[in-house]
DNA sequence: CGACATAGATGCGCCATGCATATATGCAAG
DNA sequence: CTTGCATATATGCATGGCGCATCTATGTCG
């Protein structure tokens, strides 16, 4: 695109500081399936505001930086990953969301296999979510401990992620982010799990064996399963197309 | 919530200028459906950046507004409306996309009645859409005049249309969005012929009629169409549930 | 060898949808 | 008044996806 000399003299004369402007930060829900069920990455705040909360990953936008590499910024330097799928979910802006200042945040959602995720640290846990709701009806969402209490979020933080449900729930029916949670190889049955624990429901056996089979998204390995007490089930991987 | 004194101290010593922020600005597409097409409200830029240039109505947002307070603000006094669809599309932050300086910008959509746009004014236009893709696959869209020549666009302005689009031929299929673009009694017809408009094809008619008749989102209001040259049609009205 | 657990295949019935056909109803031309 | 036209509205049939039940296959373990 060529710029007229005209335009070029009027970017040359703006001056950037003539308003007051919020701050951008951006917060990562990163969410896993194990066990039936859906945990998320919550690390303990250890300054105010909100101190002895439990809050998202996050942190704010570099001037330099676009968000997407703010995200993939954060995921690696809070919770050490890479190249896992990270997708922008929605940004919050009430003017009180924050006590300190105006900080609007931009949230992302990233799907981690759980074997990626066993290693979570530096005061990170991960935590099993509670929804107390059915299908995408939508709404806040808690973590609990180990033994079954609710750990507080800060901020809006439980609505955060209570749209990244909301959001994986409608998009699993017609994308491929089930296989994002999944290891390069596995069975029909593990991908029915992790769609189960997504969905917060149980699914049909047969109807989804066919269903996955008859969509392509999926071819053999040519492997098997081993070291399991049952008929070992083929493997499969995803075909990106 | 009850915030102890320690906390409190902090945020009364809490210096919020101590970081450099971007600029946040609000962006509205704001769609209607005539003709069998889609169509969206732009606006000519007067001043540089990329003046002589076409764009979505925007602007920046207050620092005690909340997102969606600036969008219903931009909406009224960019384009004269109130009270009609608005929901928040994706936040667009690559550093460069303005020259001027580092602005972030969260798009919104307005889906409005055909009827409701008859009087755009203030230099503001309705352009016809041309959607270069079919489904939900994405890209860029254009809008072209009378005379069907493309009106170029200003910033990434064609991205963020492209994906107005794409947002609302997928949430089409499963939520009340096409309702937002009929008045408030309409035929079965008039809503098939939006729902042809969005996505860009012809849809089975009498298939169409019982999947609506059968949703329960439609009841008829007893009326039905005057002075058109034919048998004229049952009005149907949505029943938000 | 036989129990057990899960994988995997097959058949049946239901229901949503595409498609074709038949009938109904307003207006306009003659 | 009659006829044609355009669209609305109803009905029947074939197809395909899915829930569900049943049957068979194949690994481990005692």
């Amino acid at each position: 695109m060529t710029r007229s000399q005209e335009e070029q003299a009027f970017l040359d004369g703006y001056d950037p500081s003539a308003f007051q402007r919020p701050s951008v930060a951006v917060d990562v829900v990163i969410l896993t399936v194990a066990e039936g069920q859906l945990w998320a990455v919550l690390r303990p705040r250890d300054e105010h505001p909100h101190r002895g909360l439990w809050a998202l990953p996050g942190g704010f936008v570099g001037l330099d930086e676009s968000l997407d590499d703010a995200a993939a910024r954060l995921l690696r330097a809070k919770a050490g990953l890479e190249g896992v799928f990270l997708e922008q979910l929605y940004t919050f802006g009430q003017p009180d969301r924050d006590p300190r200042m105006r900080i609007i945040t931009v949230a992302y959602y990233a799907l981690v296999p759980a074997a990626q995720l066993a290693g979570v640290n530096g005061g990170a846990v991960l935590a099993p979510l509670d929804v107390p709701w059915s299908g995408e009806q939508g709404g806040p969402v808690v973590p609990r401990d180990r033994s079954d209490e609710v750990l507080p979020l800060a901020f809006d933080h439980a609505e955060i992620l209570g749209l990244a449900v909301q959001r994986i729930r409608g998009k699993l029916a017609y994308t491929g982010i089930g296989f994002e949670l999944l290891p390069p190889a596995f069975t029909l049955r593990d991908l029915r799990l992790v769609h189960e624990g997504i969905l917060g429901e149980p699914l049909n056996k047969d109807s989804f064996r066919r269903r996955v089979l008859a969509s392509g998204d999926v071819e053999p390995t040519g492997d098997r399963q081993a070291d399991v007490g049952h008929r070992p089930a083929a493997l499969y991987r995803f075909t990106r197309a």
